[in-house]
DNA sequence: GTCTATACAAAGATAGAC
DNA sequence: GTCTATCTTTGTATAGAC
């Protein structure tokens, strides 16, 4: 299968934490649920990728469900981990935004299936109760990201003529959405991908001569 | 149920074209899909949402793929006379580009659920040789945006130091996941909102005193 | 154009043997 | 940790009456 090496190299990374088995089906069922959907994956695909029956799968998990939470926990405890630690050591809001979207980037080659999968999955799985954490973590990135735009802002950085609001969402839409066509093994790297994203929004995409 | 009254509403305004009943149901349907998304949208949710029974939906329907492609045609089909009109009557690339993003995010009063249904369910739907057309669509829309871009490199309007399909890409994403959080009835017009993403793209976040 | 009734398939999940 | 076997629920779709 197309993606196996993928999933293997991606488990070999992981596998320093929990039981190995475990880790590994993880990353096998994160990247189903990040290429074909959450509610397209059945738990027949993710047995019989890891070439496995269905039933064994009860034998590690509670639920389907279980499974992408703990993919979505593991992603967003990093990301939030990753925000404080931008917002702490920056200098300026113009360093701090280019750090976060630089992270950002870096993020996929960790977490590209977890991304793919909150960005997708969000708006279905944020109706159930267990995952209100969801909306939470969005608030949260939400608030990060707004404080710096006010506070570049204040100091004359950032134009004052854009909604921090609209700013902000722009942003938020740029830096995610970027998973959909991210190839790792691509000609880019997430440094140079993160690096004109940076440009365009700072400087726009008009020439200055 | 709270959409039921844009729904009723965007009915209405369809009402001209087809039989009418039909109309509605897409209207109904195509509300519920890019909400809830296809996959999790059943056929008995269409018909709740009608006030009628699912078997009844089969008289005027196929099959739950028959309505979404059906939603999905008529605004790609609208799109792309779009995107033809602006390249032929647009003076140059800068306003061609503004243009673009103007009616993307006009589109979105008459097409908002069908624009949130390309963008979520194409990966999947995708998948099936009926949709093919979606990848098409997707193609044409790529041609016309990079061939904008590049005229205006070598005019000297587009800065060169940009990778001309990350910039598309770039453009691309801005403009249709703004559908995620566009509120028609909200404080932003469609064209305040696109003369903002218009600003930061030409010009940047920025300040250049 | 809608209803009643139901066929049929697929999916999530469980129990107990190995 | 995986397999065999199976239960249960849900979802798509059909047939024929009204």
């Amino acid at each position: 299968m197309f993606w196996e090496d993928g999933a293997v190299a991606s488990t070999k990374r992981l596998s320093n934490r929990g039981s190995g088995r475990r880790a590994e089906l993880l990353a096998i069922a994160g990247e189903l649920f990040a290429t074909r959907g959450f509610l397209a994956t059945t738990v027949r695909d993710i047995a019989d990728a890891a070439g496995i029956l269905s039933g064994s799968l009860y034998h590690h998990f509670d639920s389907k469900e279980s499974m992408v939470d703990e993919i979505l926990r593991e992603f967003l405890d990093a990301q939030r981990e990753t925000n404080e630690q931008v917002l702490r050591e920056a200098s300026d809001p113009r360093a701090a935004i280019a750090e976060l979207i630089r992270r950002s980037f870096g993020a996929m080659r960790r977490y590209r299936a977890a991304i793919a999968i909150f960005q997708n999955e969000s708006n279905y799985l944020g109706g159930f109760e267990r995952f209100g954490y969801l909306q939470q973590a969005a608030e949260d990135f939400e608030r990060t990201w707004t404080s710096l735009l006010q506070d570049g802002r204040r100091a004359g950085v950032f134009r004052e003529d854009l909604d921090p609001k609209v700013t902000y969402r722009f942003m938020r839409d740029m830096v995610w959405t970027a998973v959909h066509w991210y190839d790792p093994r691509g000609n880019l790297t997430a440094d140079a991908i993160a690096d004109q994203y940076i440009e365009i929004l700072c400087d726009g995409i008009v020439s200055r001569e």
